[in-house]
DNA sequence: TTGAAAGCGCTAACAT
DNA sequence: ATGTTAGCGCTTTCAA
């Protein structure tokens, strides 16, 4: 039996009796064969393999949109190289390299977002596509979560709950997302008719010292606010820890908004977090189908913003049946 | 020029002019030339590739365990594959085929420790290990933190710190985990003169809602605990944040000690929880290299169980200089 | 010092 | 319906 017969009957290829195919089947399977994908891959040309470049190592946000990608492409039968460069450039060069010796189909750059990032290399003769992280290159495809719609969906749904006085605590004001988030939720504000002047907008660390720290600044100074839209969900939680031990009842008095709907965190909250939720698993599976969009020759660019999506817990209830309290009593 | 002389040429082998070696280097190059590893592998039979193939999915506890694994592979220039069965038998063959066709050299099967899991499969050909997860068969290779003496050195800090009424607040008796820290616990109790009779360790979720509860318990049966070691550190905050609540000091009237060093949690809660860390990280270095042993031909099998480290905080601080206050007031 | 040829495991076109 | 052959990109003898 020749190689060339063997490899039509378990391919399924060319004219072949039927008894022939079958024994072929059986004595592969007999003999533990497995066909050999890098043989495959030298004659194809294509790996059906791609490289996942994390700039910056996995923290909580890397990971949701890894699972993403190796969801939306583990079922195609597509690999997943993972490369953890950790923000160093030259093990990024280095990963890259690799990747591009082993023939990937594609890449996919992941990483935090705070600021884009400058492009992987000139001339990667592969597909990039960059997730939950931009380059500075205009040439480049990128998807990251719409923070200024995120901010939106807070205010807007703090607003249908009966809230006026709206505060934002919120992380260092150098991020891109601090000040998307902020416009999404004064455009949320303005269209229901309220204001979120700069006097309630605090900003600070990412943390929840730091949301306790707000919360008692605002009671200090604005005490009659009703509703607090927290930049991350360790805010959120500093802020209901804070209000809480000072008497202040979420949300009856205060309701509270979260963001990242980072589950173990918002749902342990006292009351529970009430949280936007970036999708990020969703995001992955995006730059994962992008990418493939793009080994097939598809030729998009520039930055694609994927709507939020919001988590209602206890922390936003409507506002208090009772007339209304004073805060800090 | 032959591509035989490339090759020489570019790999440092063979008898070649200094010169003809320039100019093969200068011209690879300019041509951007890049070495096929497909071809390579297929030649060499190895593919400096392993797979990592998680069986339920990325949690806190395989994240670093991860990490840990890529770096110490990524320094040797292998590469790793990311595959997430997501607790799917189906899904887990499917990708194991798929490692397998893709000639890896060999496999890490990492998942949730909870209880030992079936093998991988029969006759797998190439070398596997087993990280924070073990399988039912004595043939494999698993490398898992040592549990029972993250429990000793709970126990014997704050014995040291001069507590002598403990308490255990854990999660699930089914957990093997559960049941190991508590052996090590109470090892470390015993050798300290101390005791920590079954009435004082309270079982139940792995979560703050539960340490919140069973601070309530503890407060009300067992008023003259001066420390509770809790078997993570969710379980911690919620006993901190319940103490503090009722009034009760931490450290100077109750010691706390949690579990698992999850930095962005322990760091967060008042006061900070001394921990105990498991080096996840140096379990998936170690797990790299023990793979790596293996492929060379190292046939070493059984559990490797990995001592754990304790990363002080406030929480646990000496006994306070005052006279031993009435908990609870 | 360099070139030619075989072969890694497979597929696809062409013969038989 | 099956066998033969060339070739994917590389390394490695062996010959020149």
């Amino acid at each position: 039996m020749s190689v060339g017969t063997v490899s039509k009957a378990l391919n399924g290829r060319g004219q072949l009796r039927v008894e022939t195919r079958e024994r072929v089947q059986t004595a592969a399977l007999q003999l533990g064969f497995r066909p050999n994908d890098l043989a495959k891959s030298l004659i194809r040309g294509r790996t059906y393999t791609v490289g996942l470049l994390t700039s910056d190592s996995f923290g909580r946000f890397s990971i949701p949109v890894m699972q993403g990608i190796e969801d939306a492409l583990g079922a195609g039968s597509i690999a997943v190289y993972l490369c953890d460069a950790r923000g160093d450039r030259v093990r990024e060069r280095h990963y890259l390299d690799s990747l591009l010796s082993r023939r990937v189909d594609g890449i996919i750059v992941s990483g935090r977002r705070a600021d884009p990032r400058p492009p992987l290399g000139v001339g990667v003769p592969v597909p990039v596509v960059y997730a939950y992280s931009q380059s500075t290159s205009p040439d480049d495809l990128a998807v990251v979560p719409d923070d200024a719609h995120g901010g939106m969906l807070a205010v807007e749904h703090l607003a249908r709950a009966g809230r006026r006085r709206l505060a934002h605590v919120t992380g260092p004001a150098r991020f891109e997302a601090v000040r998307l988030r902020l416009d999404g939720a004064r455009g949320a504000a303005a269209e229901a008719g309220l204001d979120l002047p700069n006097e309630r907008v605090l900003t600070g660390a990412w943390s929840e010292a730091w949301g306790r720290e707000a919360a008692g600044l605002l009671l200090a100074e604005h005490p009659d606010v009703d509703a607090v839209f927290c930049g991350n969900d360790q805010i959120g939680r500093g802020v209901a820890d804070a209000l809480r031990e000072r008497g202040v009842r979420v949300p009856d008095d205060v309701a509270i908004v979260g963001y990242d709907n980072w589950e173990i965190l918002a749902a342990a909250t006292l009351p529970p977090l009430t949280s936007v939720d970036m999708g990020l698993e969703g995001l992955g599976q995006t730059a994962a189908h992008l990418l493939l969009a793009r080994i097939d020759g598809e030729r998009e660019t520039g930055v694609r913003r994927l709507p939020c999506s919001l988590v209602v817990r206890a922390s936003s209830g409507p506002v208090s049946l009772r007339e209304p309290s004073e805060p800090g009593a």
